[in-house]
This record gives C-alpha cells, sequence and structure tokens, in this order.
DNA sequence: CCTTCAACCTAACAAACGTTAGATTTTCCA
DNA sequence: TGGAAAATCTAACGTTTGTTAGGTTGAAGG
C-alpha cells in the first residue's frame, strides 16, 4: 500500500510541478525531492518521464469524459444542458486538479502514440458538446450554421479561462460560468422581450 | 546589410522552430543550422537564446497593437469596431506570423523582468478589446455585465482558434471570423425577426 | 596596400539532464 | 523468525545543452 500512495504522490506532484514550469523545464530530481524520494526511484514506479506525463493526461481525460457523461444524461433540455456542460469545463479548468491545465498545454510534448491516443479521448469529449449543440438546433431552433464550428469556440472560450484567471480574482466561478452562458446564448445585443425559457439549474 | 537581414532570418527561422517545437525543446544549434550558420555564430546577433524568444513576442505585441488601433481608429459603430477587431484577432492568430502563436504559447519561458514587458503589452491589446465593448454598451444597449471579463472570453475564443485550425480546414478565415462574431453578437437562441442593425463591412 | 571591424567559424567547457545498474533497506507472508 | 520480493538509495553513465573564447575571413576606407 504504501507502493499505491507513493506512486500516487508522485502522480499528484508530477501534476504540480508540471503545471508550474512546464513538461519540459521539470526535472526528475526535483519531482523526486518533491515527492520525498530519490532520484532514480521514480523509475521503480514508472517507466520514463513520457510515461508520467501520459499517465496524468490520459486520467483527466477519463475523469472530464465521465462526469461530462453522466451529468449530461440526468437532464433532457439542450438548454440545461449546455449550461451544464459550460459550468463544468470552467469549473474543471479553474478549481480543478492540476492536471486539466496541463492536458491543455502539453500535449505537444507526447511522442507520437501517445499524443494519437490522448487526441482521441478528446475528441470524444468534444463530441459531447456538439450533440448538445445539435440537439438544440433540431428541438430549440439554435442559430448554429455549423455544429463543430461553434463547439470548438465555446470549448476554447471556456478553457480560455486558465489564461487570465488568478485565484484572488474577483469572480466567483458561479458567476463566470453564468455569464459565459448568456453571453453564448443570447449574444451581446440586446433583444426584445421574452418570456422565460426553460429555468432549470 | 548583409548584417540585418542574417539576424532578421534568424529571427524568422527562430519563429518557426520556437513554433513547431516549443521553445525549451529547440536547440540553437538547429537554429543555427536552419538558418544558415555555425551554432556559435547567433552569439554575434543575440546575447542569448532568452533574447531571441523576447524579441519576437516583443515585435509581435507592437504590432499587433498598432494594427488593431488604426483599424478601429477608422471605424466609428462599435458593432463594426467588434466585427473587424474580432476578424483582426483571428487573423492574425491563424495566417499571421508563427510569433503570433508563440506569444500566446511560450510566456511561460520568459524570465522575470521580460515576462513583465510582454504582459504589460498584452493588457494594452485587451484593453482595445474592452473599450469597443463599453463604448457598444453605452451607446448600443449591449447587455454586458462585466466589460473585462466579457473581452477575455472573446479574446480566449478567438485565439483558441489556433488549437484546432488546420490549413487544409473546409473553413476560411471569413467564414470563421464570421461565425464567431454572430455567436457573440446574437447567440445561439433563436430571436424574433428584427430589423438588420447597422451593416457595415 | 594596409588597417580595421564586423561577421562568422571552430572547438571546447561546465552544467544539467534522463536513465541505468547494483547495492541496501523495508515489508510482509510462510 | 527467515527469506523473498518490493521499495528505495547511491553513484555513475553518456548525451545534450547554452554559452564562451579565440581564431579566420572578407569587405570597406584612407
Amino acid at each position: 500500500m504504501t507502493s499505491r500512495s507513493r506512486k500516487q504522490i508522485i502522480l499528484k506532484e508530477a501534476a504540480s510541478l508540471f503545471r508550474e514550469k512546464g513538461y519540459l523545464a521539470s526535472t526528475l530530481r526535483e519531482l523526486a525531492r518533491r515527492a520525498g524520494v530519490q532520484g532514480g526511484s521514480i523509475y521503480h514506479h514508472f517507466s520514463s518521464k513520457q510515461e508520467i506525463l501520459f499517465l496524468l493526461m490520459d486520467n483527466t481525460m477519463n475523469d472530464m469524459i465521465e462526469r461530462l457523461s453522466t451529468t449530461i444524461a440526468e437532464l433532457d433540455c439542450p438548454l440545461a444542458r449546455l449550461r451544464h456542460a459550460i459550468r463544468l469545463h470552467i469549473e474543471y479548468h479553474i478549481f480543478g486538479p492540476d492536471e486539466t491545465y496541463i492536458t491543455e498545454d502539453e500535449l505537444r510534448n507526447l511522442d507520437t502514440e501517445n499524443y494519437r491516443r490522448i487526441i482521441a479521448k478528446r475528441d470524444r469529449y468534444q463530441q459531447i458538446f456538439e450533440e448538445i449543440i445539435a440537439d438544440g438546433k433540431a428541438r430549440l431552433n439554435w442559430q448554429v450554421s455549423d455544429v463543430k464550428l461553434f463547439a470548438r469556440a465555446i470549448i476554447q472560450m471556456c478553457a480560455g479561462v486558465t489564461r487570465w484567471y488568478k485565484t484572488n480574482d474577483t469572480f466567483s466561478i458561479d458567476e463566470i460560468a453564468e455569464q459565459y452562458f448568456n453571453l453564448l446564448l443570447t449574444g451581446l445585443r440586446e433583444r426584445p422581450a421574452e418570456e422565460k425559457q426553460t429555468q432549470q439549474l
């Protein structure tokens, strides 16, 4: 059990270190130091530095896909689904584990085979957003000319939060998520008064 | 003049190399090879690898701020300004020089002082968007609760194009810019027929 | 023709890196 | 309690890196 927990400690410290300094700028010796272990000992748990990076990303993608899937499955209305999806996505990128940030930022440093695997899962995640939007287009007549493009735009906009959000920011995650949701749903331009639609959440 | 053009060649090759492999993964020896020069010769033009990165980013930020400023100055309507700003931003991130990508992605690898300088310019760039949005809020009654937050959301959404756009994609830059603009302006939700507003561009 | 100076080359240094092999300690069940 | 297997340490390896020092070239100018 010490083995398993030590391995888990190393992974957690790796996530923190990689996020702070980036994968290439992070040293296995410093990772070992933070995990309370000597440099060479890491290789008893992992076969290479690359494997650590891959495991971090793979676990994160699995987690994100699962959480999004189960959340969506509990709702029916595309409006509510999109709202929850956005909130989950932003939440996961701000308060989520460091791994989320890494998964967004270190794709470049995966070797060919690992890259292929992670991209496949990222596409699956994106596909969930596409289904929500396509559903809203069909059932709620959302004005979407290209579902794929909109899904990408939304995902990137929300993930971009990590690039400016500081933990001491004046915004709460709820405020950010809600304002992003409103921006995407109704846009900037003022509209004539209209009946409130599908008040869920 | 050979001096100046060689220096310019090195900078261009550095932008291309850094974009392709990332700053840390790029070697000065390979940069020298691509620029048709021996490894040590780079230090006749630059004082360090770090200086090359900084110059690339600094030039790019200056260029972006200037182009955006002059474009905005020629227009009056916030709607037209936002449309042009979005288009310019996306265009600069897709077809623009490799430097744009680097400026977005290698902030982490700037040392303390250089980081401070680049961030200051990035903030100035962001401020232009904020002014456009604040103006639209005042004159066109845009529904914006927090100008700063919306500016950040828009900028990140557009910059995120670089993360999925491939040069052989089915979308043209005009299509992407126009759809992003429409998404931001009117949102997803269908609205009752309305008079066309401020048809510019 | 000679000096000068920028541009460039060559060769090396010192440091840091991922990784490995072998010894040593700890754990835990028979 | 003994002994095997897992966990960890120690010490080094080969390579690559940014950087530097000193020499070489070639063109410009008096």
